[in-house]
DNA sequence: CTGTATACTTACCGATCGGTAAGGTGTCAA
DNA sequence: TTGACACCTTACCGATCGGTAAGTATACAG
């Protein structure tokens, strides 16, 4: 894999991640390395073609890491606690993913047409079958096993993207404060929900 | 009010949610009621004043949510579960609200230089409140119950950004029965989170 | 009949967009 | 020495962007 290749798509996912696929040119991206957009057109051929080989990475990150968090513990609830900890326990300004992924799935309307790739998918199911694995959730249906990761997901997922809105809401110190606080009280909301009483 | 100035916000909201403010032209918009872009100029003298508008239009509606739900129980805890329901009980299609609230989460890292105003915060003020006036979480701190109430309002939000995408994923019916166990098993997490001891 | 304001129109502007065409430069193999 | 390929350039294209300028049509007050 080349050199440059590999800078573009670093600057290309921390620019489509700020300003979302319309609002960053290929001459932007370009910029970022002192090249040009033909450079860039060069390695990509089209901006379509970038954002998808962009979009596919961030998957992949994704799925090692639900593969890593299968591998470091025994038991299933463990497995999904670590994973989802995971997630929102990473090095501060790694939000470049998960603040993408969330554009994309407000945009796919647009590109499910032309692309028509799930980059999600194998991870929904892997999240699906984590959730159905908890002792006291094997014979929920799917959609509730799904309804329950999901929601857990997007907890996190909300709360990454919403740094900067947040710093600016209640500033700098008290953001720090609540980011601080997240994950303990995360980790209590999944383990009140994966071991009451299921009401059914 | 303006007949016609009101069919524009209308057009606009919806756009703006599906598209993102970079992804749609005033042109755009204009089509949409038959009239051209100078026609919108003439109401809103720049796409960035009709976009603050959108968005007031948007964050008033949540104010007038939390107001109804707080008039709706006495309990506290009673409150802030219809509120969270009523935001997932919508009815289908009314999430560009959401969606564009999702979206100016992302994007307002550029607009907050230029706007200043943070339309979120009285909601999250409110939400915090509503919080801490439940039984037991009288002694969080406010990170805290921010944290808890932020993890659920992701919860939310996040799965009513996802409708096209997880209709995509798993096709029309088996994202019919997913959207219909979502609020009971959202119902079953806040219970639980809500009143499990609190571990600290 | 005569302003004056509202609600729109057509015409046009410079800037920027994604993408094509063609050419230059270096490296490396035959 | 001669191709062939990878990598990058300048030059250019038509389309579209947000916004300005200058009207036109209607209605209504004096």
């Amino acid at each position: 894999m080349s050199e440059t290749r590999e800078q573009f798509l670093d600057a290309a996912e921390a620019l489509f991640a700020d300003k979302g696929f319309y609002g960053v040119s290929i001459a932007n991206i370009a910029d970022e390395l002192g090249l040009t957009k033909q450079a860039l057109l060069h390695h990509f051929t089209s901006k379509e073609k970038l954002y998808g080989e962009v979009l596919k990475r961030i998957s992949d990150h994704f799925d090692q890491l639900v593969d890593e968090a299968r591998a470091s513990a025994a038991e299933p609830a463990d497995q999904l606690k670590r994973f989802l900890l995971s997630l929102c326990a990473r090095p501060p300004g790694d939000t470049a993913g998960t603040r993408l992924l969330m554009r994309e799935l407000l945009d796919n309307k647009r590109r499910a047409d032309t692309a028509g790739t799930w980059y999600l998918k194998p991870f929904l199911e892997a999240l699906t079958d984590m959730v159905k694995a908890v002792p006291g959730w094997e014979r929920a249906s799917p959609a509730e096993a799904l309804a329950l990761g999901y929601q857990l997901l997007g907890a996190i997922t909300y709360f990454a993207v919403s740094g900067p809105t947040l710093k600016g809401i209640y500033g700098a110190s008290d953001y720090e404060a609540l980011a601080e606080a997240f994950p303990d009280q995360l980790q209590y909301v999944i383990d009140a929900a994966l071991t009451s009483p299921r009401s059914r």
